[in-house]
DNA sequence: CTTGATTCCGAAAGCGCTTTCGAAATAGCG
DNA sequence: CGCTATTTCGAAAGCGCTTTCGGAATCAAG
């Protein structure tokens, strides 16, 4: 079967290689009857542009990379496949490509992103969980390309990104806790390096103070994001002297661990002891007892992502796409109203 | 800062962008002294050759695409961002890119993959979760994409592939519910046309019949692959006139439902009704009791698709290129011995 | 010092497409 | 019917890299 390339079509039609070309992509100096003609033959042939020729032709790439992120934990994946299929569709609308780019540790990451850049074979970047100053943004800005940061770092006025208001979702947090009779209100939290780590820690601590509660250092442990340091973190606060009633935590994942730890504790989560998580995972249903849980919108925010780095690609400003939205309380079975078990 | 080619290296260097090029492509006719130029050259300006450029002329793609499952749902997909890291890591080893490509319809897919082969931007295909006749697979081998499947189809004789032998682990499974007392063993299954499904319950069927246990065709259900499908099976399996003592699941986000089942008929699972899964989830160990699941080996099968997949890129046959593993029981805290609940 | 083999590099074609430019053909207009 | 606009297409130059081929220079050998 002969390669079915723009010559061949041209041969078949007895037009040349350029015109053909034109009439595909809708050159207005093109007639009619031929266009028709084309599409016609194009179609029978079942021809599709080579997209590295048409690539190189163009200079633009038609492709956006998703830098995964790099300490990815079997836990708090679901995220990423979510955005993924999300972006996927926003550039297959327009018959782009989507690359999953990784690095492992932040000099490759740096490394990454100049390859990325130089290569030219991507003309959008979109990166995942910045921490408070991440050099990821720098280079990718210093590098000219155009990019969107599904979160957003400490100075995030200058670029684009899509974020959910996790500092208001922790103060609602802390409200519900509190209408619930808690006043002892743990707080197990992200490494601060994580942006978002900070803003959760902020909401807890604005939760806390807002509500006319005297804030205890001591009710405050930072673990690493996955189940088995959210438990860890979670006996430790349990032996305290003054253990909590209630405990917030940054991530669903550590939440889980949370519960464990309230169970070694000989502690009925959800009762004894009551825990709120963050992210929303559909997993938390199925926890011992089901999470309670911030559910950030997760469903379409691949897709607003997409879109929105491809107005930026278009040549839209950067900081016209900054987007916040807010999480809400998905009431299950880990919170309840203070139980007596410590009075 | 002007853009850094061939032909800026070419003037700086004094050479023939030929000459350069060859030199950082290591043809053995460039005198080591100048090759040594050349890289220094090339490293100082930070040059990374356009990668569509590259492509064209040599008309490898050094890409590949995974074709992302369609119905993909939020709690089956660990082993997408598994799957894609590992193959990630593989490609990146040759500086390849990866490309994720999703189709929600199968004529999409059909479509998708005629533009894949057509368009020729990637050298090699993996797909997953084939059914047991897949479409996919014929067209690819139409086209002679290299590709390989994570999973099997019916006749897999003539292509690769990398799977898990998951009707030994139903056999092994069934074994290991029969040593501890039972005899009536529900299976919830899934759609057949998964070719997975089908080996799962042939493995089901033969565990059955081989330790000599009459076959009661009331004891299978097929789910979808979800918690609610597998919470709908299950109560359906219990409140039947002879309800099983002990349930196994063709996946373990079916099995988190069958355990909302046994809980929903006031029964409780792992001790009135057992329940096994299969893929090793991380999350098992937080379901309410911790399931007991067989676990695929998934840490590495990214990579070692990937690897194989380029191996069969280079040439390689892909018949050679046939891996089968098996899963391991791994026992948490929803099966044990048959109680008395129902005597 | 000549000859033939080697080593090393320049020249040039080409990958498949896009896009500009200009020329030919057609249409519009007085 | 002549002349200027329009429409419609062909020609050709790239995009940035690879790769083949041949020629100049260097080398070893006679």
């Amino acid at each position: 079967m002969e390669k079915v390339s723009l010559k061949f079509l041209a041969r078949e039609l007895g037009l040349t290689e350029g015109t053909v070309s034109r009439a595909l992509n809708d050159y207005p100096d093109i007639s009619q009857a031929t266009r028709a003609r084309v599409l016609a033959c194009a179609e029978k042939h079942n021809y599709k542009a080579n997209q590295t020729a048409r690539r190189l032709a163009t200079g633009i790439a038609e492709a956006v990379a998703y830098l995964m992120p790099a300490n990815t934990n079997a836990l708090s994946e679901p995220f990423v496949s979510q955005l993924l299929e999300g972006l996927g569709q926003s550039l297959a609308r327009r018959n782009w490509d989507l690359l999953v780019v990784q690095a492992s540790t932040s000099e490759e990451e740096a490394e990454t992103i100049a390859k990325l850049s130089r290569s030219g074979k991507v003309s959008g970047v979109v990166i995942s969980r910045p921490y408070k100053q991440d050099s990821r943004i720098e280079l990718l800005q210093k590098y000219k390309v155009p990019f969107i940061v599904h979160g957003r770092s400490v100075s995030h006025s200058d670029y684009a990104w899509y974020d959910v208001d996790s500092k208001a979702a922790f103060v609602d947090a802390v409200d519900h806790l509190v209408m619930l009779g808690h006043q002892r209100i743990g707080f197990i939290g992200a490494p601060t390096y994580y942006h978002f780590a900070q803003m959760r820690l902020d909401g807890y601590r604005l939760g806390i103070t807002s509500n006319g509660i005297a804030f205890d250092e001591s009710l405050i442990e930072v673990a690493e994001l996955s189940d088995d340091a959210g438990e860890r973190a979670g006996v430790s606060m349990l032996k305290s002297a003054k253990p909590p009633t209630a405990i917030l935590c940054a991530t669903d994942t550590q939440a889980i661990g949370a519960l464990a730890a309230i169970r070694a504790q000989g502690l009925e989560p959800g009762k004894d002891v009551s825990v709120i998580g963050y992210d929303g995972l559909a997993f938390g249903k199925h926890t011992n007892p089901p999470l309670t849980t911030m559910a950030q919108p997760l469903a379409h925010s691949g897709r607003q992502i997409g879109d929105m780095l491809l107005a930026i690609i278009d040549g839209g400003n950067p900081t016209d796409y900054q987007e916040l939205r807010s999480a809400k309380l998905v009431r299950r079975m880990s919170d309840g109203p203070v139980s007596g078990h410590y009075n």
